[in-house]
DNA sequence: TATATGGTACGAGTTTATTCGTATAACAAT
DNA sequence: ATTGTTATACGAATAAACTCGTACCATATA
């Protein structure tokens, strides 16, 4: 079993149209659809299909009660997030999380993102 | 196109050989496999199987004067590390590497994590 | 009522990833 | 030379992800 299958990570397809989620607030499949072809060309019924796929995954939630279904994250986008990078803190940095913060900044980094770090530092150590 | 077909990032299997090829230094299929071995059950032509699509992907390059060809990988660790990270940031953070680095340090960050990030931001600001 | 419109469900085709069995070649040792 | 061991190559089965057509149901409106 080379393939990790313990944890229940949104495929790309899925992440998509999470991401579409958070930013728009609960939707019905039309206003994803519409949504997600401002940048690609998909079709309807496909991002149906994956809505319906994400409900049994549990990945959403929607409301019935009317004709057309409303879905919903089951998750915020932080907690997403996070379950993501730790996913990828385990299958590429060996399970420490400071190896990825670290690969993470590079020269590429601004004086303003070095500050906003240097402050979330700040906190972290008040509070331990 | 919900799928992004741009890039060329390992896949699970690919990334579990690349990094025991990372530890390990080159190394023959069998090798390989025995490393595997350890903590995952697979079989000897999987292993062979996915280093020779690894090979066609060029995600691993190979010596073949001798019977069993010896792999490695094209791409060093910190390379492919930050190619995923890259990957990550654009699907789940909007595109903004300090909102990844942010969401990564919480709480669970020891006092030595700390620090190295600290110093590390202090040898970024010199830089610019 | 009949018809157009817009919704969900569902089956099936396609692609990619993973897995492994089997054929076959190379080499070593009898 | 024959036999056993250990390689690679390759085809095919399975599974997961993605895509879309079609059927069929709701509702609005002519």
């Amino acid at each position: 079993m080379l393939r990790d299958k313990s944890d229940i990570k949104p495929t790309e397809a899925e992440l998509t149209l999470l991401n579409i989620l958070w930013k728009m607030g609960p939707a019905t499949v039309r206003q994803i659809h519409e949504n997600v072809s401002q940048t690609q060309q998909t079709g309807y019924t496909t991002v149906l299909k994956i809505l319906q796929i994400m409900h049994e995954k549990a990945l959403v939630i929607r409301d019935e009660s009317n004709r057309a279904h409303v879905y919903a994250p089951a998750n915020s986008e932080v907690v997403t997030q996070s379950s993501l990078l730790k996913d990828l803190v385990l299958k590429a940095f060996g399970g420490s999380k400071s190896k990825l913060v670290m690969r993470a900044l590079d020269d590429s980094t601004s004086k303003e993102e070095i500050e906003d770090i240097r402050k979330l530092l700040n906190e972290l150590e008040q509070q331990s």
